[in-house]
DNA sequence: TGAGCGTACGCCCCG
DNA sequence: CGTACGCTCA
C-alpha cells in the first residue's frame, strides 16, 4: 500500500496520526483540511485496525459530506454508503428513524422545511386570532424555533409578543407531534432528549463511534455541541478542524465559543495549525491576509503559500448591472480560449436572486452553467404539491399534507368546509381522515361525497403502491388526482410535468438502490432524502459555471472566482450594518469568498442597479477598499469616466444611452443642507443632521431612527 | 366555491 | 421587478 502520509506536511501529518484522545485543529483556508480528515480516516482504518463503522465524520453541508465520502472511497476502497459520513441533521435523521417510537413518534415521522414551518405557523396565528399584520408569521416563527433550542429565552421577549409566542409555540409543537411531523430543530433536540432519556441507547452510540471528527466546528451551535458531548465515548477521541475566521453561521445560532469550551471540556486537548496554503497565489493571499485584519478579537493568522505572485486581482466596475454581468460572460469566454475549462469558474453572490441576471446572459451567450441553492427542485411548486401527496400516503396523520393535497387541484372542497371539518375533528379528538368518515354530522350531502371521494382516492393509492412499479405509480397518482388535467390550464403546466417526470426517474433510481426495503420505507427514506438535501441541483452538467451563494462556496475551490454585486448595501448588506457583529461576519464572508480562488480573483459591481424595480446607486463595498491599491487592477465605469463615450469600446451603445439617462436621472441634485427638513419615499420626514462627502445623515421619525444615505438618492426631496 | 384580477410588499445566508 | 395574497364577481 502506498504510505497515506507521502503527500502531507509535517502539521497536517501531526494531524492525522495524533488519533487517540481529544484534538483541535485550526486550519487555514486551503490548508489541505478535507485532506487531512481523509487521510485521517483512512489512518484509523489501515493503520489503528479501526472498523470503519466505529468512526463518526461530521460535516457542515451535504456538499462537504459527499465530497468527503467520495475522498475516503477513493483513498480506501470503501463503499462509503455504509458510513456515517454525514451532516449533523442527517445523522440525527439516521438515529431516530431507528429510535424515535421511544419518544413516541412514529417511525414514518416526515421532515418538514423552513416555509412549511412558516405556513404552519400562519395557520396558527390566524387560527388563534391574532393579526398577522401585526404578527408577522416569519418574526414569530423565529422566536419560536429559537425557543426549541432554549425555552428560557421566553423571558427575552416582550409583550405583546411574549404571550403570541408562547401560546403559538405550544400549538406548533403539539401539532408537529399530532401530525407526526419533524423540523430540522427537532431532529437536533429529539435526539438529545433520546440519548438523554435512554441510557442504553447513548451508551450504545458512544460506544459504538470510538473516532468522532467534526468537520467546519466555528459553525456549530450549543445544541450541536451538547449533541457531540452525548456521543463522546469515555476515550475522548474527539478530534475537530475549525478556522475562525471562516465563521459564518452566526445567523442560525453557530457560537465561535464552542472553541473556547472544547479547551475547558477536554483540558488535554492537542492543538495543530495549519497555516500553510496549497490553493491560492500570494496576491489573492495577501488580499485575504489584509480584508480579514481588519476583524476585532481573532487570532492573528497569516496565510502564505509557495505558489506565486500570480496575477492582480481585477475590480470591474460597470455602468449598469447589466454591463457587470455581460463583463462576467465575455472574460469567461475569453478565459476560455485561452484553456480554462467552465468547471474552473465560480460566480459567488451574497444573495440567491442575484442569479437571475446571470442566468439570463449565460443562456443568450450559450455558456453552460449549474445553479446551487433556492429555486431548487425540490422547493418547486409541483414537486412540493407531489411530495405532499407522497407523504400523506405514507403518513395519513399528517394534516399538513392533507391540506395541501385536498386542495391541489380544486376539487369543490373550500376553505369554509375544511374549517368546519377541522374543527369538528378538534371536538371530537378524531384525525382529518377519520372526521370525514362522520362528516354528515356537520356538512351537506354533496360535500362529503367529494370528502368520501377523496379519502377513497388516498387509500387507493396506498394500496396502488404496493401494486405498481414506482414509474407507474407516479403516472397513476399524476392522472387519478386530477394533478397533470391542472396542469393543463397552467401556462407553466408544460415545464412543470417534466419536472415531475424528472422526479418519477428519481423513484426508479431508489427502487434499485433499496431493493430489499418495502415500498413504503424505500418512499419514507426518499422522502427524508428529499428534505434534508434540498439544496442539491436536479441534473448534473459536466462542465458548467458554478452559481452560488458565498455560504455555500465555503469548503470549495476554483481557478477563477467572481465576486460580484461587491457594493454596499449588496455586500455588505445594508442590515448587516448596523452591528458589528454582523458586520464583522460579513467581512468572513468576504474573506472565504476570496479565499476559494486559486488563480484569478474578480470583484465586481456596477454604478446603477434595479432593486424593487428602482434604480439605486450604491458605493463601491468598503471590503474592496481594505484590499491594497497594488494587488488591484482597476476596469470599467473608472476608466472612461470622464471621457467623451466614443472611446468607449466595451458597451453598446444601447446600454450606454440607457446608462446615461439612468445616471442623470440619478444625478439630480438635492442641494441639501444641514438642518433642512426633507421627505424620503420610504421612511417619510427626516431632519438632516449633517453632511459629508456624497453621504448626509438624517434623522427619521420612529420607527426608522437615524439613517446614512446618499445625499443626491432621487427618494429624498427637500420640503 | 374558486377564477381572475389588482394591490401590497419584499429586504439574506442553511440543513 | 416578481410573487403572494386578498378581494370581487360569476
Amino acid at each position: 500500500m502506498i504510505n497515506l502520509l507521502d503527500n502531507l506536511n509535517e502539521k497536517q501529518r501531526e494531524a492525522v496520526i495524533k488519533t487517540e484522545g481529544p484534538v483541535m485543529a485550526i486550519a487555514g483556508a486551503g490548508s489541505g483540511k478535507t485532506s487531512v480528515l481523509t487521510t485521517r480516516i483512512a489512518y484509523l482504518i489501515f493503520e489503528k485496525n479501526v472498523h470503519y463503522e466505529n468512526i463518526l465524520a461530521i460535516t457542515f453541508t451535504n456538499k462537504a459530506a459527499n465530497e468527503m465520502k467520495y475522498r475516503v472511497h477513493h483513498t480506501t476502497g470503501i463503499n462509503t454508503s455504509q458510513m456515517w459520513i454525514s451532516t449533523f441533521h442527517s445523522m440525527c435523521a439516521k438515529i431516530l428513524r431507528e429510535h424515535i417510537e421511544f419518544l413516541g413518534y412514529k417511525r414514518s415521522f416526515q421532515i418538514i422545511d423552513d416555509d412549511d414551518v412558516t405556513q404552519l405557523i400562519k395557520g396558527i396565528l390566524k387560527k388563534s386570532g391574532y393579526d398577522v399584520k401585526i404578527y408577522n408569521p416569519k418574526v414569530v416563527k423565529s422566536y419560536v424555533l429559537k425557543l426549541k433550542f432554549n425555552y428560557d429565552l421566553l423571558e427575552d421577549i416582550e409583550e405583546p409578543f411574549k404571550s403570541v409566542v408562547k401560546s403559538t409555540f405550544k400549538k406548533y409543537q403539539d401539532s408537529l407531534f399530532d401530525n407526526n411531523l419533524l423540523d430540522f430543530e427537532d431532529l437536533l433536540v429529539l435526539t438529545i432528549k433520546l440519548l438523554e432519556t435512554n441510557h442504553e441507547l447513548r451508551k450504545f452510540y458512544s460506544k459504538k463511534f470510538q473516532y468522532i471528527l467534526v468537520d467546519e466546528f466555528q459553525d456549530t451551535n450549543n445544541v450541536q455541541y451538547k449533541l457531540i458531548s452525548l456521543l463522546v465515548g469515555e476515550k475522548n477521541n474527539l478530534f475537530i478542524v475549525g478556522d475562525e475566521d471562516q465563521s459564518i453561521y452566526a445567523f442560525r445560532g453557530a457560537n465561535i465559543e464552542n472553541i473556547n469550551k472544547f479547551k475547558r471540556d477536554y483540558p488535554d486537548f492537542h492543538l495543530v495549525l495549519l497555516e500553510e496554503n496549497y490553493r491560492s497565489t500570494n496576491t489573492i493571499l495577501d488580499a485575504a491576509n489584509q480584508i480579514i485584519k481588519n476583524n476585532s478579537k481573532r487570532v492573528p493568522k497569516t496565510l502564505f503559500s509557495n505558489l506565486g505572485k500570480g496575477s492582480k486581482i481585477t475590480h470591474f466596475k460597470g455602468v449598469t448591472a447589466r454591463d457587470e454581468v455581460e463583463f462576467v460572460a465575455l472574460k469567461i469566454l475569453e478565459l476560455i480560449r485561452k484553456g480554462y475549462k467552465y468547471n474552473d469558474f465560480a460566480i459567488l453572490y451574497r444573495a440567491n436572486s442575484t442569479s437571475r441576471m446571470f442566468e439570463e446572459v449565460f443562456m443568450q451567450k450559450q455558456i453552460p452553467y449549474r445553479i446551487y441553492g433556492n429555486t431548487s427542485f425540490f422547493k418547486r411548486r409541483e414537486i412540493k404539491d407531489f411530495t405532499a401527496y407522497l407523504r400523506l400516503i405514507v403518513n395519513m396523520d399528517d394534516a399538513y399534507s392533507f391540506m395541501r393535497v385536498i386542495t391541489t387541484p380544486k376539487r369543490g372542497i373550500g376553505a369554509v368546509t375544511l374549517d368546519k371539518l377541522i374543527n369538528f375533528a378538534a371536538e371530537e379528538g378524531l384525525d382529518l381522515m377519520d372526521a370525514i368518515d362522520r362528516a354528515s354530522e356537520i356538512l351537506g350531502k354533496s360535500v362529503c361525497t367529494k370528502l368520501a371521494d377523496f379519502k377513497n382516492l388516498i387509500i387507493d393509492f396506498r394500496i396502488k403502491l404496493d401494486e405498481l412499479s414506482f414509474n407507474d405509480f407516479v403516472d397513476y397518482i399524476l392522472n387519478e388526482s386530477g394533478y397533470a388535467k391542472s396542469l393543463e390550464n397552467d401556462d407553466k403546466g408544460m415545464v412543470r410535468y417534466e419536472n415531475l417526470l424528472e422526479f418519477k426517474t428519481i423513484l426508479s433510481e431508489n427502487e434499485q438502490i433499496y431493493s430489499d426495503l418495502t415500498k413504503e420505507d424505500i418512499l419514507v427514506y426518499l422522502l427524508e432524502d428529499i428534505s434534508l438535501k434540498s439544496e442539491e441541483s436536479q441534473k448534473e452538467i459536466k462542465d458548467g459555471v458554478t452559481l452560488m451563494t458565498l455560504h455555500s462556496a465555503k469548503g470549495l475551490e476554483f481557478r477563477v472566482v467572481f465576486l460580484v454585486t461587491m457594493e454596499m448595501g449588496m455586500f455588505p448588506l445594508n442590515r448587516s450594518m448596523q452591528s458589528k457583529k454582523d458586520f464583522e461576519e460579513e467581512r468572513r464572508l468576504m474573506y472565504v469568498g476570496v479565499t476559494r480562488a486559486k488563480e484569478l480573483l474578480f470583484l465586481t459591481n456596477a454604478n446603477v442597479r434595479q432593486t424593487y424595480g428602482e434604480t439605486s446607486q450604491n458605493q463601491d463595498s468598503c471590503f474592496i477598499k481594505e484590499i491594497s491599491n497594488n494587488l488591484l487592477n482597476v476596469k470599467g465605469y473608472y476608466e472612461y469616466i470622464d471621457k467623451p463615450y466614443k472611446e468607449v469600446n466595451f458597451f453598446s451603445n444601447k446600454t450606454l444611452n440607457k446608462a446615461k439617462k439612468d445616471n442623470l436621472r440619478n444625478y439630480k441634485k438635492n442641494n441639501l443642507n444641514k438642518g433642512d427638513k426633507v421627505t424620503h419615499t420610504k421612511f417619510g420626514t427626516g431632519l438632516v443632521i449633517s453632511i459629508t462627502g456624497d453621504n448626509c445623515i438624517i434623522a427619521f421619525s420612529h420607527p426608522y431612527g437615524i439613517k446614512k444615505l446618499l445625499k443626491d438618492h432621487p427618494a429624498i426631496t427637500k420640503n
